[in-house]
DNA sequence: AATTTTTGCAACCGCTTCGTG
DNA sequence: GCACGAAGCGGTTGCAAAAAT
């Protein structure tokens, strides 16, 4: 038995809202509100729609004061930080750009905003991705997660060592160590040693029970896959499922949670990244040859995969710039903002 | 000029959360 | 505490317009 549908399917019409429908909507809401009732709404409204899209519609496009058109470098920075801070929630992002809906904002990053931030790679340079050491580690720190700071015993990437990143399980590790309580969606770089040659790498908050709180899993893997496929997906069938844990009051999620912060794999890798901090190749030879040829294995993947997108000029600066202007730290959650919203539906 | 591909975004779908009895 | 229905939310889809070939 399935679930009851929200209204008679067969009586009503979808697609695009006709200028009519529209000013049926407007003139409806402008005289008699919503009634807090949506379902009811269409009907007594004289319209042939779900009460769901009329929400929709009203929410996204009609209501007042809704901004279209392009964003600017602040609402930019805004939604980059909040986005490494608490991932894809965008209503909790919207409520933080008056005018601007989450339809309208989760559009903006998956089509552009993402891409002006991480960028895309060449095929022919997705074998070994040597990234410079400071470079990588600060980007590792404007994508860290907000306060309170990891635990002084948590693993920290060692900032001279190749690491490899195991999409299997979404871990990285150098030899000898892993960090499972980290994750670290790929980054690419070019073969420009110079520090601003990086155009994506995040890391992602721990995939377990950590001293930071519950899972979360930051939907920047999402994000990735279209620029690089498989290494970006933790699920088997390449899927790419938010893994974030919804809790009432977002501190939860932040504040005060114990939990493991050292239970690690031991040394298993099955590595299919590598990344050469130090840019040097025979240490990556060495890494390779420790780890039972597996780096090679991920370089022959990635170089038949489908990677021929243009790298955009996104250099570490401007994307510290674009991040960090609003510290992840400072980044507090306006929950009145975020009642007055919801106050206005 | 015609066709194909890419892009942008409105709208839909279905799951989760919330409120109420 | 449970069941149910409505609202909220985020991922995905579909399609028109723009760009590329």
């Amino acid at each position: 038995m399935g679930r009851a549908p929200c209204c008679d399917k067969a009586n009503v019409k979808k697609g695009p809202w006709s200028p009519e429908e529209d000013a049926k909507l407007k003139e409806y809401i402008e005289k008699h509100g919503t009634g807090a009732n949506w379902i009811a709404l269409p009907q007594k409204a004289g319209l042939r729609r779900c009460g769901k899209s009329c929400r929709l519609r009203w929410l996204n496009y009609l209501r007042p004061n809704i901004k279209h058109g392009e964003f600017s470098d602040d609402e930019d920075r805004l939604i980059c930080t909040l986005f490494s801070s608490i991932g894809s929630r965008w209503s909790i992002i919207a409520a933080q750009l008056p005018g601007r809906t989450d339809n309208d904002i989760k559009n903006y990053w998956n089509t552009k905003l993402k891409k002006k931030l991480f960028g895309m790679v060449p095929q022919s340079q997705r074998k070994t991705h040597h990234i410079h050491n400071a470079s990588f580690s600060s980007l590792l720190q404007s994508f860290s997660p907000p306060s309170p700071s990891p635990s002084p015993s948590l693993p920290s990437p060692s900032p001279s060592s190749t690491i490899l990143y195991n999409c299997n399980n979404n871990t990285y590790h150098t030899p000898g160590r892993s960090f499972p309580n980290f994750e670290v969606s790929y980054s690419s770089s070019f073969s420009n040693s110079s520090a601003s040659c990086i155009t994506a790498a995040s890391v992602l908050q721990p995939p377990q029970e950590t001293l930071l709180g519950p899972m979360k899993h930051y939907q920047l893997q999402d994000g990735l896959r279209k620029f690089g496929g498989e290494a970006s997906c933790s699920s088997s069938d390449g899927s790419c499922s938010n893994q974030i844990s919804k809790t009432k009051e977002l501190e939860n999620e932040y504040g005060g949670a114990t939990g493991n912060n050292g239970a690690n794999n031991g040394d298993q890798q099955i590595g299919m990244h590598s990344y050469n901090f130090n840019n040097e190749a025979d240490e990556n030879q060495k890494l390779m040859a420790s780890n039972g040829g597996e780096a090679n294995e991920w370089s022959e993947k990635s170089s038949n995969g489908l990677w021929d997108e243009t790298p955009l000029d996104y250099g570490l600066e401007e994307i510290k710039q674009l991040i960090s202007t609003t510290s992840c730290n400072s980044f507090s959650f306006d929950e009145n903002k975020a009642e007055e919203k919801v106050m206005y539906y």
